[in-house]
DNA sequence: TTCGATTTGTTCGTATGTATT
DNA sequence: TAATACATACGAACAAATCGA
């Protein structure tokens, strides 16, 4: 039979703040350091309570917490997991542009280029690398409904991708957040979106078949995974002729009673 | 004693969901019907536990998800009151605009208008009101470190505050939430925003002092209260020549262990 | 198809800690 | 100091969903 694990809290150990916070990091610390494969179930609440030496609300709560976060989700029966970063999740969670009745649909995309470029002081300061540091550029063009709408430029530090190339990249069946995910094991969990008003330059309006001076809205993104780093920069235009970026804040609506 | 009260939940009925959304929705009536006043606490857990024929954690459950959508706030020691629109919490909750160092400053207004008109068909099937409806449209400028940068067009139905004229608003000490909730008793609850890019047509880059033409952000608005009413719309323009609209989803930054 | 084991979801109750008045 | 109220933590029981034998 297995002894008390080493992981156990001191009980009378002086914590910053609650126990289920504490769990949350610990579990947080594990998720970083890739102890539970991908796409395979977390230990269940009772061993974690135990391994914690914790009763199995304080864990739920901490589970909980990074439920609401999108990290995990649960499943009765199943078990917890990492959240995939599947079509349905990025559509769910992530994708904000919708037509003009409101629908969100998942794009088709269309790579433009992919290269391999030395960081701009700008973007480098952003990711918190070195200016000059390697990463890998991708262009991409989102479609819906058949029309261009989204032109994305990306850039990731080439150390948090080794070996990421173009065919891999193109050819992958998934969306790009879940190739990060499944083959390098980087797993956005925060984005920051900064969100301006531009006159479309020729490139911009030409791609997304506007009129060059033609008003297109100017996302910068940044997402970062577990612990805080930046791991893409995402600069986004997007044309708002027939669809818009959508936001809601506040109370859900209630199903009647 | 006091005897059973009547709104305790029926042990064995059919409900559709688990008991704390079935709390979570008497609450809500309680709250939209006015039965607490404002800026008094709401009963006590153990109050509402007893009130509604359930434990302690069912109430908590079902005060925590109302926490977590703004409506509520819960001091220790003191209790659970509606969430008060003030000026922290309106810019904490609700305000996105951020200057270039990405810190937020509530901004100084100035009434440009205030009058009353009958709705338009577009505006009028927002709100959910007949065309030629009474409302009242009141123009706002916005300015941040002495700079004019938010134009607000606000449309509300006259119906729902009643007696609202311009010298109450103009000096009002609070904010329009703040006096929509205190002097009216509408609890804004809920915010939907649309976002697009527009170039700016002479008006509106002339309160914001930029050379027509140019691209702003145009923020159609929709706000709700408790029961998914919309009580207010406003057609915002933000000049982002200085400024960024932010926003940032998922998991929160954790202190260090 | 049925059954049993596993896992999360919900509800209950209790005890203790902490902040406020 | 005492009373009140929320915050945290514990433990237990049952329901509901899932999967495999």
């Amino acid at each position: 039979m297995p002894v008390a694990s080493t992981d156990a809290l001191a009980p009378g150990s002086l914590l910053a703040g609650p126990l289920y916070a504490e769990v949350k990091r610990r579990i947080t610390q594990s998720l970083m350091s890739g102890e539970w494969p991908q796409d395979a179930a977390l230990p269940s609440e009772a061993q974690l309570a135990q391994r914690f030496g914790v009763s199995g609300g304080t864990v739920r709560k901490a589970l909980s917490e990074l439920v609401s976060e999108r990290v995990l989700v649960r499943r009765r029966g199943l078990g917890t997991f990492v959240a995939s970063r599947n079509r349905d999740y990025m559509l769910d969670a992530y994708f904000r542009v919708v037509d003009a009745k409101g629908r969100k649909r998942f794009p088709d995309s269309e790579l433009l280029s992919f290269q391999s470029l030395q960081a701009s002081p700008r973007v480098a300061t952003q990711l918190r690398i070195k200016a000059g540091a390697p990463v890998l550029c991708i262009d991409n063009l989102l479609f819906l409904e058949g029309r261009p709408v989204i032109l994305d430029c990306i850039v990731v530090p080439a150390a948090v991708f080794p070996g990421m190339a173009e065919p891999g990249f193109r050819d992958r069946d998934m969306t790009i957040f879940g190739y990060y995910q499944s083959r390098f094991g980087v797993t956005v969990t925060r984005l920051d979106e900064w969100i301006r008003a531009e006159n479309a330059d020729d490139r911009v309006a030409s791609h997304l078949r506007l009129a060059p001076g033609s008003a297109v809205l100017a996302i910068e993104r940044l997402a970062y995974t577990f612990d805080g780093t930046p791991v893409e920069h995402r600069q986004r235009w997007v044309s708002t002729s027939e669809h818009a970026y959508f936001n809601t804040l506040g109370m859900k609506a209630q199903a009647e009673a």
